[in-house]
DNA sequence: GTTGGGATTATCT
DNA sequence: GATAATCCCAACG
């Protein structure tokens, strides 16, 4: 149904679109409200404790670079990951690995890490680089919408199968392994984050497709934004 | 070098 | 809602 508006124009004309209004004619519960601060957030964000920056990120505006143009998207569902004492954690117990290494970074920085082939999930580190903490972002709503509809490149009719989950977030910012260790608080990476002024209401749960992690899996450390159609199913 | 499983997704019925 | 796909990565030898 939507599928018309979501394919027209492919190029063409795209200097000046005010990105809200597009979304608005596209999506039933738009982020039309919204309220951008044009600033990068910086270091001291991120240096709050895993569970408190997960919250502190939902609304935030992810902003990245492409030779594509500007990808830009709201954080609408994310998930705190806190070793050493987390089992639901890839670094639980210290665990350093090559793939777990990023976690030991001071907070801003990113550990992208691969799943079930393709799928490449977004975490944002928290605290210190003595804290190996990190935020999974699970679910965004896209506000650049012509380009993440030509990254993601999905047949799927619904808009909100661009990014309701982890691997269509990464998919969606066209990032991998390689992304590893980005400083989101450097200029020079390209991709940063953004304030967003709008208050949302958040949702709290326990995290999903952890059933492995014993006593920690049902820790309320999932927050969403209430009634947000690209929130996950989980 | 081989193996087994995963903080998932796409594509069916 | 059920299942196949798909490949990286860590844990063995």
């Amino acid at each position: 149904m939507k599928q018309k508006e979501i394919k027209q124009k492919d190029n063409l004309d795209q200097q000046e679109k005010p990105v809200a209004k597009k979304i608005k004619k596209n999506e039933a519960n738009p982020a039309e409200e919204y309220e951008v601060v044009e600033t990068m957030l910086t270091a001291d964000f991120y240096k709050a404790g895993v569970v408190e920056l997960a919250q502190k990120l939902i609304g935030k505006i992810i902003v990245r670079q492409l030779p594509q143009g500007e990808v830009r998207a709201i954080i609408v569902e994310t998930e705190a990951y806190k070793a050493p004492e987390d089992k639901a954690c890839h670094a639980y117990n210290n665990k350093k690995t090559d793939r777990t290494k990023y976690f030991w970074q001071d907070g801003g920085h990113l550990y992208v890490y691969s799943i079930y082939g393709n799928n490449y999930c977004l975490n944002i580190t928290a605290a210190t680089k003595d804290d190996p903490e990190a935020v999974l972002i699970r679910a965004v709503q896209p506000l650049s919408f012509d380009i993440i509809k030509e990254i993601r490149k999905t047949k799927s009719t619904k808009v909100q199968d661009l990014s309701n989950g982890p691997g269509k977030c990464g998919g969606c910012l066209l990032l991998d392994k390689s992304h590893n260790g980005l400083n989101l608080c450097d200029q020079k990476s390209g991709m940063y984050l953004i304030d967003n002024k709008k208050q949302y209401e958040i949702g709290v749960s326990a995290r999903i497709n952890i059933d492995y992690a014993e006593e920690w899996k049902d820790k309320p450390w999932r927050f969403y934004v209430k009634n947000n159609s690209f929130v996950s199913k989980g």
